[in-house]
RNA sequence: GGGGGUUUGUCCGAGUGGUUAAAGGAGACGGACUGUAAAUCCGUUCGCUAUGCGUACACAGGUUCGAAUCCUGUAGCCCCCA
């Protein structure tokens, strides 16, 4: 994609939220390959879907021939951004800030191109401001900061005005980050910066610095938020966050996620997050808006983002799982199929003579699978219908497991409700 | 320091000394419908060795055949006076 289809592309996107000097931008943009940064918090060890936005924009920048910093906020995290947060935030301990680091470093390793000659570059900013002193800092930088100005910008007075206030620590977190963009132009020649549109304020303030300390013309991006129709963040469930690591989201549940995703905000995620083209785009809204029950939308989305961030196997596996999950019956499955398609729900192991004799009472499996809390609420569930063996309800309570329930060599399956499933492993020793 | 009020299940909120495991609502969890949706409808929502039993209405004690309901003390919250 060449640099004015760039930003068609990102504007028909609805990506530009807002930019300084638009019209001087896209001239910039488009005289030479330029040098684009984005901050990321490393609040934990892994990205999660809110930060995909911006990743995805980094890399958009970088297919048009332009170079992507990701700055992971070494420095910046242990004071915390007030932009967008009701509450001051606990501070992070070193340790655990360097763990983070490195582990959403990696991550990026898998969405930007990091060899070539637009090669992305990924930046700490502890490396720079470890070093520098306070006395040092308030002269270079404190100095070129008016207070009345601070006191203008929307995190600094929504805080202010709210109950929880504001610390001088998380006051001066614009500081620190408009540094960050003057030491980025200074050293890796880069000029723009984006960010949310949450960061409008923490860009403006590094643009302004710039002109102060360099004498030299910055310019700053931002894309909207990524939120749902009825106003929330999107990458949330109640459970917490859709990770991109594996292990804390699998790719099933990461790809069920986008499978979820309500018509009304679908075609917004395709265009915000997605490389689908306009024209697949548009067959897509087309469809969605005469067949919603196909879900093609829901499908290509779920099927493209699990595949970025997942890979071929990452998006097998999950659309393996999915079939059957939602299928019928399980039957004269094996170990290794069901280990597989079962890979992210809870299992447990017992020992494999509870299946002889009598057999196992299923109150108690489900409680043993952690299904359900108590006996009452066993009972209670099979009452209501809603306890699935191998995927066939349950509707008798006197249910007892046997050898003969097996859905594969040795593992059973157990549902409860829709979407609740566990597995139980029966071993033998001795 | 003195006086008054309040304290119920996940949350809000009724509650007459006696079918009160506690009305009603929210939430949650299920089921039907559907598109693995929304809306709607229905059911469930303390525990157990379960047509019964045990715990439970801030906590401790008391009155009574019987208490969430009455009395006393303790604690939390609220209001008024100093």
């Amino acid at each position: 994609m060449t640099t004015k289809n760039l930003i068609e592309d990102l504007r028909w996107r609805g990506l530009i939220h807002q930019t300084t000097d638009e019209a001087e931008l896209s001239k910039l943009l488009q005289s030479e390959p330029q040098t684009i940064y984005i901050g990321f918090d490393p609040t934990a060890s892994s990205l999660h879907v809110g930060h995909l936005m911006q990743v995805m924009m980094l890399r958009r920048f970088q297919q048009a021939g332009h170079r992507p910093i990701a700055l992971v906020g070494g420095a910046t995290g242990m004071i915390g951004d007030p932009s967008g947060k009701s509450e001051e935030r606990n501070l992070l301990s070193p340790e655990q800030l360097q763990s983070n680091v490195d582990g959403v470093g990696k991550q990026m390793k898998q969405f930007l191109v990091f060899d070539g000659s637009s090669g992305a570059k990924l930046l700490n900013n502890f490396d720079w401001m470890q070093g520098y002193s306070y006395l040092e800092f308030l002269r270079d930088v404190g100095k070129n900061f008016p207070v009345g100005a601070m006191m203008g910008k929307e995190s600094v007075r929504s805080r202010l005005e709210s109950e929880a206030g504001l610390s001088y620590t998380e006051f001066s977190y614009m500081l620190l980050q408009a540094y960050d963009f003057v030491y980025l132009c200074r050293e890796h020649n880069c000029r723009i910066q984006a960010g949310g549109s949450d960061q409008w304020g923490n860009i403006t303030a590094g643009i302004d610095l710039g002109r102060r300390m360099l004498g030299k013309q910055l310019f700053g991006l931002t894309a909207p938020l990524l939120t749902t129709s009825d106003g929330r963040k999107m990458g949330k469930t109640e459970k917490g966050a859709i990770w991109l690591d594996p292990d804390r989201t699998s790719p099933y549940e990461f790809y069920q996620y986008w499978i979820n995703v309500d018509d009304a905000d679908v075609m917004r995620c395709i265009a915000y997050l997605t490389e689908i083209h306009r024209d697949e785009y548009d067959s897509l809204a087309e469809q969605t808006a005469s067949d919603p029950g196909r879900r093609g939308a829901q499908k290509r989305l779920a099927q493209w983002m699990t595949e970025l961030v997942h890979g071929a196997e990452g998006i097998a596996s999950a659309q393996r799982a999915t079939s059957i999950l939602f299928g019928g019956e399980i039957e004269k499955a094996t170990d290794a199929q069901l280990g597989q398609i079962f890979a992210d729900v809870p299992s447990v192991e017992t020992d494999r003579s509870v299946l002889s004799g009598e057999g196992w009472w299923i109150v108690e499996a489900l409680q043993k699978s952690s299904l359900v809390k108590s006996s009452s609420e066993a009972r209670r569930s099979i009452k209501e219908g809603s306890v699935y063996l191998n995927n066939r309800r349950v509707t008798d309570m006197d249910v007892r497991l046997t050898e003969a329930d097996l859905a594969s060599e040795t593992v059973l399956v157990l549902r409860r409700g829709k979407k609740k499933y566990a597995l139980i492993r029966f071993t033998t020793n001795r």
